[in-house]
DNA sequence: ATATTATTGATAGCGTGTATCATCCTAAAG
DNA sequence: CTTTAGGATGATACACGCTATCAATAATAT
């Protein structure tokens, strides 16, 4: 992930790699005060800043949640996709269905507008927590 | 919009008339600073209570713009409608467009879980304003 | 090795929203 | 119409997430 920081012209830091070596082990969404637990000897300040350089890059996204506040959650593809996060136990899956891209430039006809942009968060409860309760 | 209060049985008071009397004047999605600034004589908290009842209501509805910030906006249906939000002027069209539960209809079958909510939200230049361009 | 300059972290600050609480006002009962 | 109980208000302080500032530090180029 550091890779990706350089590539854009910024510097290889203690900080910046040890929030990437963390960041690497994560499966699910995870919140900055999540992190900001888990690095105590990152500063606050340089945590935000990381994990916006990170979001820039493209390497992380940024979800919103039903109550408003945001999750975090690894790029693990590099296309255009969208999430589902499940709200009991915060796993995230990506997709990029077909179906989504299609609706999108239904409504771009039906609307009489030029899209420039979207926002779309699926909640679920998947199937593999306690209270998920499956498909 | 103080009868949908009063119908939960919350009381007409003078503030809340105010607020109601303004809203009902606004076509566009607009933000609580601007309210606020509309409506001097009224307490930022009585505002944000008030805002947080009318969504309740569901007279108003929340958007959330592509920073992040908030914004509301009439709620000119009553059934499960989504927004385009002119990113330039801040007009905000509704729309319940058939493709969009027929994609989450698609969705839920795809993903292998229970869907229980989802965000969507578009962001557009509308054709009205000059920086819009039109369709 | 040195110089340059990006980066850090502590702190203060900002924006948005909420908790508190004494006071006031609405709605309803008499 | 008057009284009254408790919902509603607004000033204030607070909470939360995030950014600006800035002196000190550390990573890169030479």
């Amino acid at each position: 992930m550091v890779d990706a920081l350089k590539d854009r012209g910024y510097r290889a830091t203690a900080p910046r790699r040890a929030i990437a070596n963390l960041l690497e082990q994560k499966h699910d969404g995870f919140t900055i005060e999540t992190l900001s637990k888990e690095l105590p000897s990152v500063g606050r300040a340089t945590l935000f800043r990381t994990i916006k350089l990170f979001l820039e890059a493209g390497v992380l996204c940024r979800l919103v949640m039903m109550d408003g506040a945001h999750m975090y959650s690894l790029a693990r593809v590099d296309h255009h996709h969208h999430h589902s996060v499940c709200v009991e136990c915060g796993s995230v899956e990506e997709f990029s269905a077909a179906v989504v891209e299609r609706m999108l430039n239904d409504l771009s006809a039906e609307v009489c507008c030029q899209v420039v942009g979207h926002l779309l968060e699926l909640y679920v409860r998947c199937g593999y927590c306690p209270a998920g309760g499956g498909k």
